[in-house]
RNA sequence: GAGGUUGUAGCUCAGUUGGUUAGAGCGCCAGAUUGUGGCUCUGGAGGUCGCGGGUUCGAAUCCCGUCUUCCUCCCCA
């Protein structure tokens, strides 16, 4: 019986030359993660749906991946639930669901362990999350988050240090055109109270986001779609226009709105983080590829302060990092007062911004440094002995394990990229001796076996 | 959720207005080279043409459905 191969939509294997570049990418950030002294936790990859529910925007929890529940899940299905239709009838016969981001599970972690807890608590999280959206470009159904964030302060600093980490990050992976998308939830909610919409702003956010998509006219037509009047987008409309530094454009709102509270707080916020900066980098804020974009939005529901997002120039993948201060998120979980801060690499577009921008080293990939050839089950048991020596003194080294010809053998190495071979017939065990061969040259010498290690040592870490 | 696109050998793709036995390159296997990969030469294996139905004497080719791929919108990492 054949059956059929293949594996969900949105999903993908990964061969051990991607998985080398992946974890490449995830130690970087993971260096720099703990430098900044976040400590990693994980979690589940399954949440309750009461946890998941309701935190995402009506978008989000249509995107969440339920999981049926085991056992009979209909024996407390009524008639009347099946009547009420397909979404109701889910959250009947579905209790978990697969988590959305790492945030979230995050919130509900703090909550469930406030006791065992330092506060501030930084942690990091890198981990896979799940989003039944239709699959594209930059954009998986499975995908990896690599989180950090720190709750329980409301320091500024924090916000100045997730500019930090991502500059780090991005020095260490060799990207050096992006730019740091910087707003502020506030500032938003004040534009919407300027123009008499207040309340209004998450209609408003949808619409301004789109600004460098479909330019200014498409702007207006998407406001007059969601029933903002003319003279409300008239007034609005000078507002995108400022552009300029971050300074520049933080002045501009200043004096624009300078008599809103909302405003007041966003634009405190955003010099403070400005000076911070600064401050902790030694370093003038034009150094730093920060933007502030007014017409910045980010849907998820859940932030309330700065929002964040990184987009790198050049290449056609969506923003590979984003994140933003959030103030109550563990309200919700019953612990109130909790503020958090924290923002999020996409590991598998920066992977694909890598692999477009070509910056992955050659080397990535983790086979062994040097695999040993028989040619029969003497010289086999007679090489043995070297084969752990080898691995003893930390060099990466494996024994082809059944006996075909040299050629095959050879040919295993050659394909696997593996750059010494080494090979000792009886001839050479009875001279106590072996061949290395160099497979990115050709060259072969014949040398003693107790050099072996010293040899290959040499020519592996002195390049 | 809306629109478009793709599917033929392991991979990348040809395949004419529907017409004999569906091709190429690369890869794979074997040999040239009985102790040496990568280059070269020779030979070989490998396909239910995504799946289901329909039209036709005849379908990879036309029609319908379905799944899949990739892309755009929405939204996002």
């Amino acid at each position: 019986m054949k059956i059929e191969l293949g594996i969900p939509k949105g999903t993908r294997d990964f061969g051990p030359e991607q998985v080398a570049k992946r974890h490449y990418i995830m130690n970087h950030i993971r260096e720099v993660f703990e430098l900044f002294g976040y400590e990693p936790i994980e979690t589940p990859a399954m949440e309750l749906l009461s946890v998941l529910t309701g935190k995402y925007g009506e978008e989000g929890d249509q995107l969440l991946f339920r999981v049926l529940n085991s056992g009979d899940f209909l024996k407390d299905v009524s008639q009347e639930d099946i009547a009420k239709g397909a979404a109701h009838l889910a959250n009947v016969i579905c209790e978990k669901g697969l988590r959305y981001d790492l945030t979230v599970p995050f919130a509900r972690y703090v909550v469930m362990h406030q006791h065992e807890l330092a506060f501030p608590f930084k942690r990091y999280q890198m981990q896979p999350v799940w989003r039944g959206d239709s699959p594209q470009k930059g954009r998986y159904r499975e995908f990896y988050q690599c989180d950090a964030d720190v709750v329980g302060t409301d320091s500024l600093l924090c916000e100045a240090e997730i500019v930090l980490m991502i500059t780090e990050v991005f020095r260490r992976l060799g990207i050096e055109d992006y730019t740091i998308k910087i707003n502020h939830r506030e500032l938003l909610r004040a534009m919407s109270e300027w123009i008499g919409a207040a309340g209004q702003e998450q209609a408003l956010c949808v619409a301004i986001d789109k600004l460098d998509k479909i330019g200014q006219e498409g702007v207006v037509r998407e406001l007059q779609e969601r029933g903002f009047a003319q003279h409300q987008i008239e007034q609005l409309l000078p507002l995108f226009e400022v552009n300029g530094t971050y300074a520049e454009v933080l002045k501009h709102f200043a004096e624009q709105m300078k008599e809103l509270a909302s405003a007041k707080k966003a634009i405190e916020d955003l010099q403070a983080i400005q000076s911070l900066l600064e401050e902790a980098s030694g370093q003038p804020l034009n150094t730093f590829p920060l933007m502030l974009d007014p017409t910045l939005a980010r849907g998820l529901s859940y932030y309330t302060g700065a929002i964040f997002e990184v987009k790198v120039n050049n290449v056609a993948i969506g923003s590979v990092s984003g994140g933003g201060r959030y103030d109550n998120l563990t309200g919700t979980f019953g612990k109130e007062g909790l503020t958090g801060v924290g923002f999020s690499f996409g590991l598998d577009r920066l992977y694909d911004v890598m692999e477009a921008l070509d910056l992955f080293p050659k080397d990535t990939r983790a086979g062994v440094d040097v695999m040993l050839v028989h040619f029969d089950a003497e010289s086999r048991k007679g090489v043995l002995p070297l084969l752990q020596r080898l691995r003893g003194a930390g060099i990466k080294a494996e024994l082809y394990p059944q006996a075909d010809k040299i050629k095959k053998q050879m040919k295993y190495a050659n394909k696997k990229g593996t750059p010494w071979v080494l090979l000792a017939g009886s001839e050479e065990l009875q001279r106590q001796s072996v061949q290395l061969k160099n497979m990115h040259t050709g060259e072969q010498v014949e040398i003693a076996v107790d050099e072996v290690v010293g040899f290959l040592k040499q020519k592996l870490y002195n390049r």
